[in-house]
DNA sequence: TTAATATGAATGAATG
DNA sequence: CATTCATTCATATTAA
């Protein structure tokens, strides 16, 4: 279905009053900031199984200076495979590191920022503020930074040239992909037009929300 | 971007217009399930955690790349009505490049030509030539051919034993159909765990919430 | 509809 | 740093 927009004409001035979307934008704030703050929970939960709440046995917490297995920190585990012997030796399944949310964020947050090359020094003080949330080792802070210098460049050479975006083929009238380079900081105000709010809400704002959301759980 | 449109006040009966109704249904839709998802995760797990408290050491929970990477950081989906700019409304296209048969031609000759690393500035002449036949971008071929790569790899990697081995690549483009071996039904269980052995529980059972919740995306 | 497979895309890690 | 590899995820397509 290629319109090109060319019988609006008007092109929608305006279709929605303020109230309206103010309303919505509320909602879809909601929304997202709840589904964030849900994942959050969850992995804070999950994480505290580990020091409190130990029964039946209290299986070592990290004790200090080296954790028994970092490496297998964040294992993704897609399907269900995930008994793992914690015996002495079983490190046959070596999976990547996966960064949590949490993270991630911390990671963007800091790219962002404007370090492009991040000491050594610098690597570790990440690798330690990131552990508060989750195994990592300062290997893979320093690929993750090399990794996002790399993706970023090649983007911008990608997205360089004019995609004449013409008529969509009868075959695949897919469109590109777009993704988004934008690492907006918690700015607390849903500003700008509708484009922005659906970006806004999924990073802003988790604080207020969550409590209400415990309370909600039946 | 704001886009101002904000001090019109028509005040008309019709504020919004089907389409856009319909992109916002589905977007706060989208956002409901998410929540009603979560929240059942959530509970289940605070269940688990009650009956059969899992005190692994490390192993974060991966609401990763399973569903948490795709909407709250992806943001793949659409975009709202971010599209107001003679875009009209195709927010339900599709976001998964699908090749023509043409193109994919195209690509299998290229590929089977001999060109197992194609170069950037190659890169941009294949995507010129398959722009002819419909819509393309230099990030969809570079794709493609680090996929088809691999994919020859692992292909191989199974059926060379007993017959001519050494051979370059199949050259029929079409001929990739082969046998899948099940997945690996390795039971490792936990075999000799002295005295940590009470990891596995709670990891199974996370990974059964994680695989439930994905499945239940629609 | 559901399950299985094929395949485009994302990304941690490795290599030069 | 620049590319490439390997693994995995997500979705499109097809089969049961």
């Amino acid at each position: 279905m290629a319109e090109g927009a060319a019988e609006e004409g008007v092109l929608c001035a305006k279709v929605m009053t303020d109230e309206q979307m103010e309303v919505l934008r509320s909602q879809i704030s909601a929304y997202a900031t709840i589904c964030e703050q849900l994942v959050e929970m969850h992995r804070t939960m999950t994480a505290q199984q580990d020091s409190l709440s130990g029964p039946l046995s209290v299986s070592s917490p990290p004790p200090h200076g080296r954790f028994g297995c970092s490496w297998v920190a964040g294992t993704r585990s897609s399907h269900l495979f995930a008994d793992q012997p914690s015996g002495g030796a079983k490190i046959s399944a070596k999976q990547r590191w996966t960064p949590t949310a949490v993270q991630v964020r911390i990671l963007e947050s800091i790219f962002y920022h404007g370090n492009g090359t991040p000491s050594k020094q610098r690597i570790k003080e990440i690798t330690f503020e990131l552990s508060q949330h989750g195994q990592v080792s300062e290997t893979n802070v320093y690929n993750w930074f090399q990794n996002r210098r790399a993706r970023s460049k090649r983007k911008q050479a990608f997205a360089a040239p004019s995609n004449t975006e013409s008529e969509a083929e009868e075959e695949s009238p897919s469109e590109k992909k777009a993704k988004k380079e934008m690492h907006l900081h918690d700015s607390r105000q849903f500003s700008g037009g509708p484009d922005e709010m659906s970006v806004c809400a999924s990073t802003v704002a988790k604080d207020i929300l969550c409590y209400d959301l415990q309370d909600k759980r039946t």
